[in-house]
This record gives C-alpha cells, sequence and structure tokens, in this order.
DNA sequence: GCTGATATCTTCTACATTGTAGTTTTGATG
DNA sequence: CATCAAAACTACAATGTAGAAGATATCAGC
C-alpha cells in the first residue's frame, strides 16, 4: 500500500496552481497558470490524469459547474484542494526546504 | 526522447544530499543524510537505483574507492553531483519557487 | 428553427520514467 | 569460515506525459 504522505514534483505543481487559481481552477486555466508560472509547457492531458489521481487519493475535490454563455464549451469541471492535500504540499515543502537549508541557492558546481 | 531538464521529487532530495555530503557521499552516508534531514527512511536499494539512473543521464558522476581499513567492507563507491545535475536542480527549485511565490508557506485550508 | 462547422472542455488509452523495497552478491577481516 | 559493510540486481508500483476521441455548446446561413 503506498502511503499519501509524498508527493511527486508534477504533483506539487498541480496543487500549487489549483491554490493560486482559487475557484477558478480547470483544465484550461491551470495549464496556462503553469505556462506561465513555471514557464513548463505540458498537455492537458498530463494535467486531468494527474487530477484524476489525486482526486482519487483525497487531495483533491471537484465538481461541475454550469456551462457559461460564451462561445463554445462543454461544463467545465472546477478543481480545488483538499485539507489533506494542503497537508502534503506543506509536508513536501518542508522536506526539500530542510535538504537545501545553508546551501543558498543557486548552488554552485 | 526523455529530456533532462526537470528532476522528480526524489531524485532532487539524493542529488541535495551530495551536495551537502560533498567528498563523502556514498550509499550508505547517503541514505543516513536523508534520514535524519528530511526525516524520510527509505530503503538502500532505492538510493542506488536512482542514482544509478541518474549516472547514465549524466547528473552525476562516481568512483570506486579504496576500501578502508575498517572491520568488513568492500570498495565504497562514491558519488558527486555533475554540472548537469547542478544545473537541473537549481532550475527545478525555480520552478517550486515561482509557483510558491507570494503563497507564504505554509499554505492555509 | 434545422443543421453542420467550430470552439471549448473533458475522458480515455497507452506507454515512458521514477519511486521503492527486498534479495543477492561481492569483498574485506578477525 | 563466520560475519561485517557495502554495492548490484530484480521486480513491481506509482507518477509523468502525450495524443486521440468524445461531449456540449454557440453561431451562421438557409
Amino acid at each position: 500500500m503506498r502511503r499519501n504522505d509524498y508527493l511527486g514534483a508534477f504533483e506539487q505543481i498541480v496543487l500549487l496552481a489549483l491554490v493560486r487559481l482559487r475557484n477558478n481552477a480547470y483544465g484550461v486555466t491551470i495549464r496556462r497558470e503553469i505556462a506561465e508560472r513555471a514557464g513548463r509547457d505540458v498537455s492537458i492531458g498530463a494535467i486531468y490524469t494527474t487530477l484524476e489521481r489525486m482526486e482519487r487519493k483525497g487531495l483533491v475535490t471537484s465538481f461541475r459547474g454550469e456551462p457559461t454563455p460564451e462561445r463554445g464549451g462543454r461544463g467545465k469541471r472546477y478543481y480545488a484542494i483538499a485539507a489533506p492535500g494542503v497537508e502534503a504540499l506543506n509536508r513536501s515543502r518542508d522536506v526539500i526546504d530542510r535538504m537545501w537549508d545553508g546551501l543558498g541557492a543557486p548552488v554552485e558546481a
């Protein structure tokens, strides 16, 4: 059985995007946030898959929103970070912080 | 073809342990460093596997040391982070920093 | 007021890479 | 030769990632 304690690198990024986007987090905006913030261009499929897995683990929740009166558009699925997700995020940050402590980033060769 | 740009969460931890241990980084000390620093008890096998993969990618280098005159002991294999490893580490840190920027850790529910 | 072209968005499928433990093997020494 | 220290091997689970396929809307034109 796998524990829920530590997050993968990409999971962290997605979770942080959720936190930043607050109540406007769905596939497209999450992808855009990651592209702009992290400069990392990831496929939309990668995002949905990761979100779904995290939902199964209880790290995020989701609900389907009403379709907006914009041009095209299927009903969006909004995501939000759940309490265990917040904890895991903080824990992951803590670990990496302790490993970096005193080294001064960027580290030299 | 896979890019060499981003590191997994565990890869980052191992790389940081190498940086901290300087020229005393080998299986056992790396494991201990991670246990003490990160409070994370990982198997020795996990460490070697990860090191070997990173060596194949050119992120770390290794050489076999002379056996010491202690009780038992096979010659240790010492590891050191290579330039591409340093870069990848800084890049990874940069990405996560940007995602965390302005949120204030720990993040609240 | 139908109907199809088109804009958003989400699901599904498949596979590569990482994460992780446990077992086995290799070398030294007392 | 028993035993200690450390590394290599094996196997499998979880994560990372892309791309194709499906679902729903609006908009034009007839």
